[in-house]
RNA sequence: GGCGACAUAGCCAAGCGGUAAGGCAGAGGUCUGCAAAAUCUCCAUCUCCGGUUCAAAUCCGGAUGUCGCCUCCA
């Protein structure tokens, strides 16, 4: 299995600590607002990843660390005129709903920042005491110039961003690019005792004590939106050199961007979409087909068309499904033929390049035409559907079945397309076309597929 | 100013030196009373210009264009 390193801007074949097992850890959310569409991009890459190393036997240690102390979730509980902690409690509640909407598996671990802020405490300790970091004004900073390799992971000079870079002013810092470990209270604001007087953590100080504290010193995996790499990950990575001499992992992904219609998402521009707003009208599994279809380093761009095709796309491997009445069949009956083993190679080929999952879906497709085409032999077609969904799963697919293939039809309904059904059977028999044309119309007028089939007519929902 | 990514059919998208996967949309044949579904068939020489090579979408150089990071951000 190959991965593409972030830090050596390579893929590396991967080779875990431990064998057997991963440890893997992925930035998750900072609980201040609804996330939005592109955060669901993250999620949803890492959460392929691991179904994947799992699928590959693979025990994974999952750790997503979610934010529940942070400037914008101060400002949001001034905004909201409540305590901060509600504003964190009610967004991690809908963190976790929105995401268990996705299709993504639970974590591990989910530790929250404020359960560590005494480890938190403990690390700019020893970095203060290794002389990395220093107190001003109430506030700890790290001193990027202490540590040589800093900029290693983003590709980043120090002195090169001085040029042109707007770079925020602060006189309490002794260089422009060094990093806030602890930050002062404002009076009002929440704080906890440090040595260094009431305040609070910085963010990037606390991946690095719930990854040590959950998965060890060097773990194997460490994930996040590329836009994390620099500073938030460098940031990190820093202070893991800092206080052991060790990285932080050995593997770096970042997962690329996602644009809105050709632009970035943003609020000023108006093309600011939550995550549940998505999910209010698309499918959680069109939403995921879109990503997969395309690399997770390559950015994306969002837009309605593209998620309506994905979901056209989704519905091949229902509609193939549902016409083997999957429902109905125990598929842990059905022999996969050796036949079929050409796709798990190519699928496993495809998913251990990088977790090329656009390769992947291909696989799917190719399945979905064997377990549609009817002129082979049921048993075959049922084979093809059964390693559909086996490999499909591993991509987060088909997590929900049932619900996918039962129509929910209200019974009245049901009564109204039944007696139609009725009328244009007899209208069938009587050859009376003109009438049988007509009452199809109408059952078409009512969202339905309707086919005429040797053993009589079919219809089912759209 | 520094760093980086990308450019493949109408749209989305794989491909990483050996002669263009897949999805969506489209065209035609078979089947059907007609449809639908199914099935068969068709649909690109890879932004441009040079170079390396027996061979390049794939490597190198250049041009053009698009995008991202350097500031909170997935």
């Amino acid at each position: 299995m190959r991965i593409y390193n972030t830090m050596t801007r390579q893929k590396e074949e991967f080779v875990p600590i431990e064998p057997g097992k991963v440890k893997l850890y992925a930035c998750g959310p900072t609980v201040y607002n609804y996330f939005h569409i592109g955060n669901a991009r993250a999620f949803i890459t890492f959460d392929v990843v691991r179904r994947y190393l799992e699928y590959r036997g693979y025990e994974v240690t999952y750790v997503q660390n979610i934010t529940d102390i942070e400037d914008k979730i101060i400002a949001q509980s001034i905004k909201e005129h409540i305590p901060f902690t509600e504003v964190a409690e009610k967004y991690t509640k809908a963190f976790l709903d929105d995401v268990e909407r996705l299709g993504t598996k639970r974590p591990t671990f989910q530790p929250k920042a404020t359960e560590y802020i005494q480890h938190m405490i403990d690390l700019i300790k020893e970095q203060v005491d290794n002389g990395f970091a220093y107190e001003s004004g109430g506030d700890v900073y790290f001193a990027v110039t202490k540590l040589p390799q800093y900029g290693q992971l983003s590709g980043k000079k120090i002195d090169d961003q001085k040029a042109g870079a707007r770079v925020e002013e602060n006189e309490n810092k002794q260089h422009p690019a060094d990093f806030t470990l602890w930050k002062a209270a404002k009076p009002g604001e929440p704080s906890w005792s440090s040595p260094w007087g009431k305040g609070r953590p910085g963010w990037h100080t606390e991946c690095v004590v719930m990854s040590r504290d959950l998965l060890g010193v060097t773990f194997d995996i460490h994930g996040g939106g590329t836009d994390l790499m620099f500073p938030h990950h460098e940031n990190e990575l820093a202070q893991a050199l800092a206080t052991t001499g060790k990285p932080l992992a050995n593997y770096w992904m970042h997962n690329g961007f996602l644009n809105i219609e050709g632009e970035k998402m943003s609020k000023s521009l108006n093309n600011f979409f939550t995550a549940r707003e998505i999910l209010d009208v698309y499918d959680a599994e069109a939403i995921r087909f879109f990503f997969l279809s395309k690399h997770y380093r390559s950015p994306i761009d969002f837009n309605r068309e593209l998620i309506e095709e994905s979901k056209t796309a989704v519905q091949n491997f229902y509609t193939a499904l549902s016409d083997l009445n999957w429902l109905t069949i125990n598929p842990e009956q059905i022999e996969l033929p050796e036949q079929l083993n050409k796709y798990i190679i190519e699928f496993n080929e495809a998913m251990d390049d990088d977790f090329n999952s656009a390769r992947a879906l291909a696989i799917l497709f190719e399945l979905v035409g064997k377990a549609k085409n009817t002129t082979t032999a049921l048993l075959e077609r049922q084979a093809a559907a059964k390693l559909m969904v086996q490999l499909g799963s591993v991509l987060g697919f088909f997590q929900n079945t049932e619900a996918h293939l039962t129509q929910a039809i209200d019974p009245e309904k049901l009564k109204l397309i039944e007696a139609l059904v009725q009328q244009r059977n007899l209208a069938r028999q009587n050859k009376d076309w003109a009438a049988s044309d007509k009452l199809r119309d109408e059952l078409i007028a009512l969202g339905l597929e309707v086919k005429d089939t040797k053993d009589g007519t079919v219809w089912k929902l759209l």
